[in-house]
DNA sequence: TCTGGGGTCCTAGGACCC
DNA sequence: TCTGGGGTCCTAGGACCC
């Protein structure tokens, strides 16, 4: 065994919880919450999956369904579940000195040593979290995170563990793991699986069983690394530190079909603006990306894809100078006659904003855009995202992405908290659902 | 009519170099 | 008869994750 400790905290049906805990009449109903676009269903609640919803179900052809079942059904409130995942964070910290926050609603918390009772240690994790936040969570605990990984999922399928699994507990671990299917493993997916099925390898137990330089032959590293994992080998540690990141998108399908170049342009730095904003908010800049668009994938019509790359003379994170560079990119990319249905920039190679290697000339000009751009982030902080925005990205929008159901911004936004009255809360007032003001 | 977005890691294969 | 070998870097594509 590893002599470490792990625990993964994630947030039970997350995005459902969090707009649960503001409108509390929906805790007996089914919920589900929708992907950008209102495209397809991304988050669903227990009582929503035993209606036969499933991960990913494009929404139009669960529609009926959902008002039959009365389920209520909500946009991506992005805001929200940011802020909420943020406050779950917040508790971690009181729990463990290390605390990696893996995806939005997970995070692994290093424990080692912490507590002899790590089961009533993880209850009171969950307590508190519920207590403070309304967000119901499980806790998995191992010594890798592999095993903490499948113990959290192990918590969330059987209900006699109360929401917390330990796969440190010998007779626990062996009662509970071997017969999990390979497929619900962490990084085992849909072609793993079949190439393990191949090789008569069905359940986590026989893969655990398996020489890890046979894995290797197999799986490459990656398999290799998992059937060390499940034996207590720690190969995955913990990263508190987020690493640097390598690259970063701004992607997304639009509401019709684009068909003329103004329109897909404006697109293009309207997603420019976004990435730019994104590249100062991680003190990075751009050195090298690319501008993608095609067609429908579903559509019964011709298919397109288009893509040019594109790079900036020194890095950048300036919004008008990506604008420049991506609708250029996007004209050369663009073609004619066709019914374009997404499309995005990609940059592929970042450097930290303070590294970049400067140019002789134009320092004037750059310090006066760099002011510049720090004033609108500013003010775009102050006033909500795409308050200011540069002309060239638009302002009609009419292929801007669709977010017909979404919440408030309860936690987020003054004028979208919600207003209690009364000792009881029972006429708690909801506030409008969000609406961008142009 | 309507099917998400944003990441990571790994490998193979080609180009290039000495 | 007989035409090296090993290293690095880059890119594309596959697989997986939430």
């Amino acid at each position: 065994m590893s002599g470490k400790v792990f625990a993964l905290v994630d947030g039970n049906s997350f995005y459902c919880s969090c707009e649960r805990v503001f409108q509390p009449e929906l805790s007996r109903r089914p919920v589900i919450v929708l992907s950008n676009n209102d495209g397809c269903a991304v988050a669903r609640t227990p009582e929503a999956k035993a209606l036969g919803i499933k991960m990913g179900a494009p929404f139009f052809q669960i529609r009926d369904l959902c008002k039959r079942e009365g389920v209520a059904v909500f946009s991506s409130n992005y805001a929200l579940y940011g802020d909420m995942s943020r406050r779950m964070n917040d508790i971690y910290h009181r729990f463990a000195p290390e605390v990696e926050v893996y995806s939005i609603d997970e995070s692994f918390l290093d424990i080692t040593g912490i507590a002899a009772d790590r089961t009533a240690y993880g209850q009171e994790i969950r307590q508190t979290v519920r207590q403070w936040t309304g967000i119901p969570t499980c806790v998995g605990i191992g010594p890798t995170k592999t095993l903490a990984k499948l113990a959290n999922r192990t918590a969330k399928n059987v209900p006699a563990l109360k929401g917390v699994c330990d796969f440190t507990n010998a007779d626990q671990r062996e009662a509970l793991l071997p017969p999990i299917p390979v497929g619900d493993l962490w990084g085992v997916g849909k072609a793993t699986a079949e190439k393990l099925k191949a090789n008569g390898i069905e359940t986590v137990g026989q893969l655990r069983a398996m020489n890890p330089r046979h894995a290797r032959q197999l799986l490459t590293v990656v398999g290799e690394r998992m059937v060390l994992e499940l034996n207590g080998v720690l190969c995955l540690d913990l990263e508190a530190a987020p690493p640097t990141r390598k690259g970063m998108a701004v992607t997304r399908g639009f509401s019709r079909p684009i068909t003329t170049l103004d329109e897909m342009c404006e697109a293009i730095a309207a997603y420019a603006t976004r990435i730019g904003e994104k590249l100062r908010q991680h003190g990075l800049a751009a050195v090298h990306g690319q501008v993608f668009m095609h067609s429908s994938p579903f559509a019964r019509e011709p298919w397109i894809h288009r893509s040019r790359a594109f790079a900036p003379i020194e890095a950048t994170n300036d919004t008008h100078e990506l604008i420049r560079l991506a609708t250029r990119a996007g004209r050369e990319a663009w073609k004619d006659g066709y019914r374009y249905a997404k499309a995005g920039i990609i940059l592929t190679e970042l450097v930290a904003a303070a590294d970049v290697q400067r140019g002789l000339w134009g320092a004037a000009e750059r310090d006066h855009q760099q002011k510049l751009m720090t004033a609108l982030d500013a003010v775009n902080r102050r006033y909500g995202r795409g308050s200011l925005v540069p002309a060239a990205a638009g302002l009609k929008r009419g292929w801007g992405t669709r977010f017909e159901m979404r919440s408030g911004r309860f936690s987020t936004s003054w004028g979208e908290m919600p207003i209690v009255s009364g000792h009881d809360g029972s006429d708690t007032q909801r506030p409008q659902p969000a609406r961008r003001t142009p």
